[in-house]
DNA sequence: CTTTGATGTAACAGTAATGGTTACATCAGG
DNA sequence: CCTGATGTAACCATTACTGTTACATCAAAG
């Protein structure tokens, strides 16, 4: 796991771009995005980057750059996110090395595998677009402290 | 995910074991096991190990020992399987180190995301639960060759 | 046209997880 | 006792990911 946090990341990105565009003077740069998620401005860069190519966000570049979603925070699901960022590998791995082909287990068990993991996925996928990043933002918008 | 294939080797393993039941003479080893699976027999028995963690099946020592399933394959499912090889991590990571909290999003995604990813996770869940060892063994001997 | 501040990207290091492997103690039946 | 398997610790190579530095590139502002 599945090992990476690419989804977390990005949409912590998109939720914090949709937050931030309520402000027209406003200017979205890897730099402020990354005090927020906490890490490095080139991680922030490298997840954008993968947005963009998904047609989610866009950049300007020169002095003043800096990025802005192409479309309403309404629009964009989580499964959009999640294919933008999404590794090629599915959720759950088959086996490393082919198991025997002479054995009549080994022999049908990755097409069987196939079948149970495409379903899983496919659970996932459903799962993921009945959320939006607006969504996302008025759930976090509604975890804010007490304190008014 | 990613990540590793250790849910495949669990049903792998369950899958042949049903199948080797059928013989009453067979006994299954590692050894048998790991030729199918086409890995080391430590790797089968630290699977194994964790299955029987989980009372899906038990061992015998000594000489002449080996391994057997507790249940009739038609009542262990998959999700049986996969909490039982379960690593502790989620399908999905949170960020690696807190995101800022005197940042709105900062303060509110993760809570918001633990939601998202807990409903993810019980997607899989009823997914898997659906799909018993004896629908693996049914499916993998289906794809067996033409050749009677 | 130069300065400026951001993007874009390559390169690298540290960490962690995984799968595979060797080695060896332990057990129980023959 | 001997034998053949389990049980488990220890270790290695590989891989992936995050974070980081460094630097080329770009376009607006002055």
């Amino acid at each position: 796991m599945s090992g990476n946090s690419r989804l977390c990341v990005a949409v912590h990105v998109l939720t914090w771009m949709a937050l931030d565009r309520r402000d027209p003077a406003a200017v979205a740069t890897s730099q402020r995005i990354a005090v927020s998620v906490n890490t490095n401005p080139v991680v922030i860069r490298r997840c954008l980057g993968q947005l963009r190519e998904a047609g989610l966000v866009q950049s300007r570049r020169g002095a003043g750059a800096g990025w802005h979603l192409t479309r309403e925070p309404e629009s964009i699901t989580l499964l959009d996110t999640y294919l933008a960022v999404g590794d090629d590998e599915p959720l759950f791995a088959l086996h490393t090395s082919p198991p025997s082909d002479s054995c009549p287990i080994g022999f049908g068990i990755q097409p069987a595998l196939r079948q149970v993991f495409g379903r899983l996925d496919e659970a996932v996928r459903r799962e993921l677009a009945t959320t939006t990043i607006a969504d996302m933002l008025r759930d976090v918008l509604a975890q804010q402290p007490a304190t008014a």
